[in-house]
DNA sequence: AATGAATGAGCGTTCATTCAT
DNA sequence: GATGAATGAACGCTCATTCAT
């Protein structure tokens, strides 16, 4: 049931196994109803020994979305990496983020959405840092879509709905469904430069 | 700053403002975050009142979720009566939708989202079923849009990119910026039907 | 075993009982080794209940504290009233005090002595605010008597004698005994004023 | 800051670091707030090898407690050796004494009275049964003093009275300040002997 | 001797809920 | 209806101690 988790921190170290229960954990149940004893008993350790690895239930929370955000950094910069196309990158791009929320990132990713509120301020100023650097990914390929004449509308607000769909797909996308990943990717992509001519 | 509930049942009876409350502070800080002593205070009266009007914080939680759908379910009702053409129709819904997701409903519907995972499992069920009705009316605008050759593409994900876009404008859409709720709407129009030729 | 607690605040109230209770086990087992599950059970509520009368552990601590300087404040202030030479008031301070270490209040004032560095950084300023005016009638007294002639140390040093004199007199003295509080009193005025030749 | 542990088992030798650090770091913060690790981390050792040291943190305790009577009963005995004269012993005693509690032993001195209680029980009968040892020497010369004449006050209490103003001034006395440690022994001295008649 | 991850009982505190008044 | 003291299970976290390496 559980997608298995490929970012680089989640390993089979204790410190990734925490991490891997609990990004599974506070996507199923949320943050505050998942506590560090559930974390410790799936996986295989008792709770006091959770403070080894992590300073507090908080700071797991915190590296969880830290590595998420890295890692999906790291995809979306493959993602655009040697395409010429601005149309091209796009379509990478939509594909990368769509993995990132409905595929092998999926709880981490959602985790990151849902309990935003429960970092620390300190932590979430890091995150937004962080996540600066992704977005920026988005907005430097938007704005050569538009500057190629691939759509005419607002790079900014365009982004904003592209990730309302990519995001809101965690809600009901199937990936064992009639549509894959790629397929949704084509349909979000048509919602920005428009259909191309049926057949 | 908060946006006035015009929800039903939340008017000036405690009942009432004891719904308003928790609306805004499930928002503010979640579900799990809120007391119902922070209720209680936010509302005048003291924490063991609350239980004559609720039998659980679970129960509170329900009631502003099954109100803010039935309102919001009227709201789409009154948007496509009497509107014969579907995109008509379709731009209807979208300014409903976003209406009450980034305005006068906003702080409920966003728990709405958010804090589902905190209903009772028989709650969420009951709440699934009204919102059905809610979603009946979006898929019969666009399936008319569609047989009117609005657009191409599947209704049922249509809605569900309409939807995500509608939903992700609360972490966004600022009702002071630049853009008002009918100007987004027109995006999301223009990604659903295509952007009509410049002028 | 236990002196009755005469503080005002000790009364038969829960809050009044928690404190006694409190006093009680701070004194026997230290501050640190008491929890707060052995001051409900001596109490006769549960753990829970006591964060209805206090709003920490620590902030027992502070009252407890606060009731036993104000209360032995008020009885210094007693013994001096009235009394107009000065070898007689110092004899009134030392008795007062003595009954204040291994009399009545023998518990809390331990505490006091023991448990200081327990109380938060702000408790500490404000029980030191508290104690001073205490220390200003022993002070006053031992001014008096200088000047009539009766010593002639230095009465700031005279005072951390007597101070530690009486305090010490938790770690040995016996009440049931051969030598009363009186008796103990006039030993350690004798230490200041010198003995009166003998009969 | 710190006093130098000159106590015969504080050496270089890791268990004499860790006896010299413990000292220091009970008397600062108790020994209930003082935990193993910051004792380990202040020697430069970690906290499992400190269990090859000592078999338990109140083992150290003790060992500090009962070092610390040991090489204090030896300075009480170099203080009267060869001392003729009773009064001139009484003086060497209270020099010893005070030496101890604000001089160069003051941190382990300081723990002896302060977490007396946190001693296993039969350890505190051994503590008990050294510290039988120092007193001794006390009585000794109080009784020399008495059948010299040199005051008319019971040995006994007149050492308890002693003791509170020796130990008392770990609370107050300021080796910096106007009054060093002879000068305090000659107040306390005359408070037993009385004061000499002035110049 | 030294390490440091692991243990697990126990801590202070929270809070939805109850109920006598 | 309203009160607010009381409940008690559950929480995040601490820490002396153990032990395989």
């Amino acid at each position: 049931m559980a997608q298995p988790q490929i970012v680089n921190g989640m390993d089979d170290s204790p410190r990734g196994k925490l991490l891997s229960a609990a990004a599974r954990l506070f996507r199923a149940r949320g943050f505050d109803r998942t506590t560090v004893r559930d974390i410790a008993r799936e996986t295989g350790i008792q709770s006091g020994s959770l403070f080894h690895h992590f300073s507090s239930k908080e700071d797991i929370l915190f590296t969880v979305m830290m590595e998420v955000i890295r890692f999906n950094t790291a995809r979306l910069q493959e993602a655009v990496q040697g395409v010429a196309d601005p149309v091209a990158q796009l379509r990478g791009l939509i594909r990368a983020e769509l993995q990132s929320i409905v595929g092998d990132t999926a709880e981490a990713m959602t985790v990151l959405v849902y309990e935003w509120r429960c970092l620390a301020a300190e932590h979430q100023e890091q995150a937004l840092a962080a996540r600066a650097v992704y977005e920026r990914i988005w907005l430097d390929t938007l704005h050569a879509v538009r500057d190629a004449g691939g759509m005419r509308a607002d790079p900014v607000i365009v982004r904003r709905l592209i990730n309302g769909m990519t995001s809101w797909a965690s809600n009901w996308f199937d990936p064992a469904g009639p549509l894959d990943i790629d397929g949704l990717a084509e349909q979000i992509l048509h919602r920005v430069i428009g259909e191309p001519a049926s057949p």
